[in-house]
RNA sequence: CGGGGUGUAGCGCAGCUGGUAGCGCACGUGGUUUGGGACCAUGGGGCCGGGGGUUCAAGUCCUCUCACCCCGACCA
């Protein structure tokens, strides 16, 4: 490839738009252009990486025994409507109708196309298990798309899907796309990725994890124990609060004007926030009644647990006008259970002489104890974890960390090959459900993090295994005709063994050098007056740790050396 | 969906209390240069996001709208 016939100009200045590295860097470097919010056309520079990523996964996804299959991208609403997410999936879901009146829908993820094929195809025992997986676009209309590549509405991504004829298999071969994952993590460069337990989220199932890049750069929160290695993402991650051990104190009203919020509570009574106990309100969907739930004064609710706790969609509550609670004084003791519901949170459990709203306006109660005060009080697990929590495995110190989600598994069981009717006929003769598991790969998501884990301040620094090319030749003073008729010969002996992108503008050489490094090639190869009147050409690397001058006739070995480090 | 911000040349931006739209980079041409984004000359490029209004006159003021970015809600 010519450099000076590549579309995408790179840029000096940062596009005005882009906050993250990764971003940065695919528009400078002419890899991304943005058609609208979360949708991006790629040039050759980014559809070679892909490229790349793909067939890596490819390869490790047939050597797990996978099979390539391809789904339609539009699939009949009727399919949906099947599994029943047509109703549950909301708005990311893009509806719409075809010419006669059909409702249609953008594939977000493919288990009831996978369903649809396989239970046709798989009827006997004999075929089981097996893994289908393709490589495919995916639309979600995202309420909120963001930092290039990482969170886009249309994207790549390899799904796979495994049938099985039991949970133990299913479990498996769920570890064995563990490992592969964490190979092709390895293989584009990026070792450093965790998996972590996660939510299961609207995909249904039980056990489920996600591979997180850390980095800053992440939206998402991890939870990490250093001691024993526990790690989950903050959606259902769990820790140790240790309870109080105070006495019982007797029960006592006392008047706390105008104090509304737990900081001012315990300033006011002169204790720690976490001798109080704070009341959260939600509302329900589906539910007219307010869930009240309580929490020790210095935690917060994690609402992905609570929404898992109470299955079914959850809000904070603003229809103020619509109760005769007192917001600011809702306290536990003495609620009407008939206009409310109420939870606990387990880190009230066993709590003595904590204070909480009397509701009533302007007053508090003292001295209450959980166990004494609260008649069938209902514990849940629904508290954030916080920085230095203890871990509930070993006692450790739990930290939290940013993380973007580069892939998840989910093991799904029965949800779909029940609710779609898929059977096979199993050795005993009987007709049974197939047990399921689910595996994506964000492809595009892998472009940006892969920036975001390597680059320096000029680009990207493309790993070997996914650059777009392998050797750049900068030609400088090409006007010259031995440097010209020098890099020309590389250009094409190379050429035939190697990626080869030549640069032979009649450029300066800080325009050259400046692109070379916004297109993160790992070998660049510079060819110019200086060095060919010595016979040499120098080789340097995008990781600027390898700078060697190198007569003419031995650069393709030293490149193949090069490559093959 | 809430909060904040920005829309002027391909990119980055300036344009004040209204008076014929500018700068840098990029691009074309000619020349000088040539190891980290060079220089001289010259040229092309604009529905000032869009509609409506105020005004003799609107990039600028008012109003509605659209798009994009960031934070939050949400989320394989």
């Amino acid at each position: 490839m010519l450099i000076r016939n590549l579309l995408g100009e790179r840029m000096k200045e940062k596009p005005g738009d882009a906050s993250l590295i990764s971003h940065i860097y695919l528009l400078r470097g002419g890899y991304i252009r943005q058609v609208s919010n979360g949708i991006y056309s790629m040039l050759l520079p980014a559809k070679r990486v892909a490229s790349k990523i793909e067939n890596i996964i490819r390869e490790e996804m047939d050597a797990i025994g996978g099979q390539e299959v391809l789904f339609p991208v539009v699939l009949p609403a009727d399919l949906l409507k099947e599994s029943g997410r047509y109703d549950s999936i909301g708005s990311e879901l893009v509806r719409f109708q075809d010419r006669t009146g059909h409702d249609m829908v953008l594939g977000m993820t493919h288990e009831e196309a996978a369903v649809h094929l396989a239970r046709n195809e798989a009827l006997s025992y004999t075929k089981y298990p097996f893994m289908i997986y393709q490589i495919q676009t995916k639309f979600r209309d995202e309420p909120r798309s963001r930092g290039g590549l990482i969170r886009v509405r249309e994207f790549t991504m390899k799904d796979a899907y495994s049938f099985h004829t039991s949970h133990d298999e299913l479990k498996e071969y769920y570890d064995r796309v563990l490992e592969a994952y964490h190979r092709i993590f390895e293989r584009v460069g990026l070792s450093q990725v965790i998996s972590v337990r996660s939510d299961s989220g609207m995909m249904g199932g039980d056990v489920a994890h996600e591979f997180m890049l850390l980095t800053n750069a992440g939206e998402d929160t991890i939870v990490l124990c250093e001691k024993c290695g526990y790690k989950a993402n903050m959606e259902v991650a769990v820790s140790n609060v240790p309870c109080s051990t105070d006495k019982e104190q007797p029960l006592e009203e006392v008047y706390t004007p105008d104090i509304k919020d737990i900081d001012s509570l315990a300033a006011y009574l002169n204790i720690p926030a976490s001798k109080t106990m704070k009341a959260t309100v939600f509302s329900v969907e589906n539910s007219s009644r307010p869930l009240i739930v309580f929490i020790r004064g210095d935690l917060q609710v994690n609402e992905a647990k609570l929404r898992k706790v109470v299955k079914s969609d959850i809000a904070p509550f603003t229809a103020y006008d619509a109760t005769d609670l007192n917001f600011g004084f809702i306290g536990a003791v003495g609620l009407d259970k008939n206009k409310v519901d109420v939870l606990f949170d387990s880190s009230l459990r066993g709590e003595n002489n904590t204070v909480c709203g009397a509701n009533k306006v302007n007053y508090h109660l003292k001295g209450v104890s959980i166990s004494r005060d609260i008649k069938d009080a209902v514990f849940v697990d629904v508290a954030k974890v916080n920085e230095n929590d203890l871990c509930i495995h070993c006692g450790g110190k739990l930290s939290l960390r940013r993380g973007i989600e580069v892939g998840n598994i989910f093991q799904l069981g029965t949800k779909y090959t029940e609710s779609m009717n898929m059977t096979y006929i199993d050795k005993d003769g009987e007709r049974k459900h197939p047990v399921m598991g689910c595996y994506g790969i964000g492809v595009g998501r892998l472009i940006g993090c892969i920036i975001e884990a390597h680059h320096d301040d000029f680009g990207p620094i493309w790993p070997k295994t996914v650059a777009p090319w392998q050797i750049h030749i900068c030609m400088l003073n090409g006007n010259i005709e031995e440097v010209n008729k020098a890099g020309q010969g590389l250009y094409d002996k190379l050429g035939r063994k190697f990626e080869v992108i030549f640069d032979d503008r009649n450029a300066a050489a800080g325009i050259q050098f400046a692109d070379a490094d916004l297109l993160g090639v790992p070998v660049r190869i510079i060819v110019s007056k200086r060095n060919v009147e010595k016979g040499e050409v120098e080789i340097v690397t995008r990781d600027k740790k390898t700078k060697m001058a190198v007569p003419i006739d031995h650069v393709e070995s030293r490149v193949k050396e090069l490559l093959s480090e």
